[in-house]
DNA sequence: ATAATTTTCGTGTGCGGACACGAAAATAAT
DNA sequence: ATTATTTTCGTGTCCGCACACGAAAATTAT
């Protein structure tokens, strides 16, 4: 219940002018060494706190965070709730000088990512929020917010050996390794596993590391199952039917999807009256849903990605405006979704 | 990019004052019907939004918000969470003007808690978040606050037909029929399922609730488990013998403890030697941790007890000084935890 | 010692909004 | 028509902080 000493008590306490303890906080020099010593001594000592509402009304500064991810549509809108919690922590700072300009690039594209990394330099930001799907694009990108000294915060997925104020996504070793998991509680021994990879082009990152820990766990348990990666490609007819074949085996009892097209294969064994397999697979796109809602997929095993968007703005608030330090690995939760619980995740903010 | 309007402009556009323009916001009279439209539809017009920072800087109310839930100790620390959840909400707005104050009752006397209340009530505050364990109490309590016209908020349980704000928590028949059907996942048909109550005393509603969704789910798949309730109280060695007997049988495969102390299930089982059943249990006491990381307990599930008392501090704050609309009903997600991804609700806030 | 320069410091103004107070206009009373 | 009363309205101050400007003090140069 004690108040919030203000500047003007501070500077009655060390006997000078609000003007004086002002320039000792903002180091804008002008005091001598006595008084300024004499003056941190007295904030540390009250813990002075400055009035952060104040404070923003009163600096002129007007803040720019951009943030750069890939975009979204009917067919693929995974990124749609990244964009969503951007936009809601952009809303809720507003008040505090703080303006959020949202770029798009075409995932498949190095040179749109290229274009856009372009026109954010240009536009001097204090702030970026980035997904790097490009590697070595990034890196370069990353080297000149460095020298401009300007933070940068990574969602989704991350470059290591970089200079980020933080990374906010998934650890996605450990949610392949929960995903097989998952399914060995409800596969019998001596069965096979099919683990596959949707989509005709080179897997994500984030799915190859996926794998990774499925292997992990599969081979922590010598013997018991047998485990097969397939590529599937629903626009190759080929493709397609070699998987109808596979997958129509009598000893597969689980399937894992390492990307978020799930959908697909539930689709397939839907078409070919299969239900007695465990099909696991990862995200919340409207098609995952419907499927998981109707038993035909077990689990799906999420990253908030409305998350992901929110705190990676509000994290750069805190580090431009409030000035608090940030996590800088801040891996959110492996959240396990079944038809049961579903619900009360697609409401819930 | 367009810049928010202020007072002085909507003034400005209707040809007054901003004193004038001030008193058709706030209801102050002492404006012409002709004046109070006109300004009222240049608002909504322009879409005016008050600066937030600016409001709580110059308003000198000062909001008193009251928390009221059981205390813990180390016995008991479920509830150091939600506390914890309040601290942090409360050093969030604490700029805006908004102190907390937390009161603490014995969530196993009815005395303390209506101590607590009457003492509560002779604050005036201006919000209340409450854990309505006591429910005559409470509705008793909820009406003197509507007189009053001060809003409230229940979390973790709820009473339904009063006038709360919202109710911030979880679906425990939904938490229930979801125990039930992850045990389903891995526990062989014909076999024998055990409910256990823990504790000596009678069970809580949330207790009772969860027991009618896992019966729920239970009778959906007929014939497939036989299930027995059993009371344990783990002071009284002859209850303690019984269920050591019962759990001993072959035909038992799976355990699911309805309240938070699937640690005193998984010790016995510990002691016993017992590894082959599936043992489902609730909530985050470190102990229960404890034995889901050694595989003892397959899944905890839990509620986000923290989030629960931060979005009710948040929530009210939203009411009183945001004056944005908040839900009634919040069921929070009912989270899934394992030995795989617990770590990462641990750390995460 | 005095002037010129540099350093140090206090005061004042504005950010957008809440509210008080007193002036001006409108209405009522004589 | 003049005064008294009520209604309507504009101006000013403050909230806590950031920053500018000019005055005062200290230092250096002459």
């Amino acid at each position: 219940m004690i108040k919030n000493l203000r500047i003007k008590d501070i500077a009655k306490l060390a006997g000078v002018s609000p003007g004086t303890v002002d320039r000792v906080i903002h180091n804008r020099g002008q005091v001598t060494e006595e008084n300024r010593l004499n003056i941190l001594k007295i904030i540390e000592e009250v813990n002075y706190k400055p009035n952060l509402l104040a404070r923003s009304l009163a600096n002129k500064k007007n803040y720019l965070i951009v943030s750069l991810c890939p975009g979204f549509n009917l067919q693929n809108d995974y990124w749609k709730a990244p964009d969503h919690g951007i936009e809601r922590a952009a809303r809720e700072i507003s008040d505090y000088n703080i303006s959020v300009k949202r770029f798009y690039f075409d995932q498949f594209s190095v040179q749109s990512f290229k274009k856009q990394l372009k026109e954010i330099l240009e536009l001097n930001p204090d702030g970026v929020l980035l997904s790097p799907v490009f590697r070595e694009e990034t890196i370069d990108f990353a080297q000149k917010l460095d020298e401009k000294q300007v933070p940068y915060i990574f969602i989704d997925s991350n470059i290591d050996g970089l200079n980020n104020l933080s990374y906010l996504g998934q650890n996605s070793f450990q949610s392949g390794f929960l995903a097989a998991r998952l399914l060995s509680y409800s596969t019998p021994a001596d069965s096979s596993i099919l683990i596959v990879q949707i989509g005709g082009s080179e897997p994500s990152n984030q799915a190859i590391r996926r794998e990774e820990g499925i292997h992990n766990f599969l081979s922590q348990t010598p013997g018991k199952y047998y485990y097969t990666h397939i590529d599937l490609d629903t626009q190759n007819p080929k493709s397609k039917a070699n998987f109808s074949e596979q997958i129509s085996k009598g000893d597969v009892k689980g399937i894992i999807v390492i990307n978020s097209k799930a959908f697909e294969v539930a689709t397939i064994m839907n078409d070919l009256g299969i239900r007695d397999k465990n099909l696991i697979g990862y995200d919340l796109l409207p098609e995952n849903i419907k499927y998981l809602k109707e038993g035909l997929i077990s689990f799906l095993i999420a990253q908030r990605p409305e998350e992901q968007g929110y705190k990676g703005i509000m994290s750069l608030f805190n580090s431009l405006v409030v000035k608090s330090k940030v996590e800088k690995n801040n891996y959110l939760p492996i959240d396990i979704l079944t038809g049961e619980n579903i619900d009360y995740y697609l409401n819930y903010i």
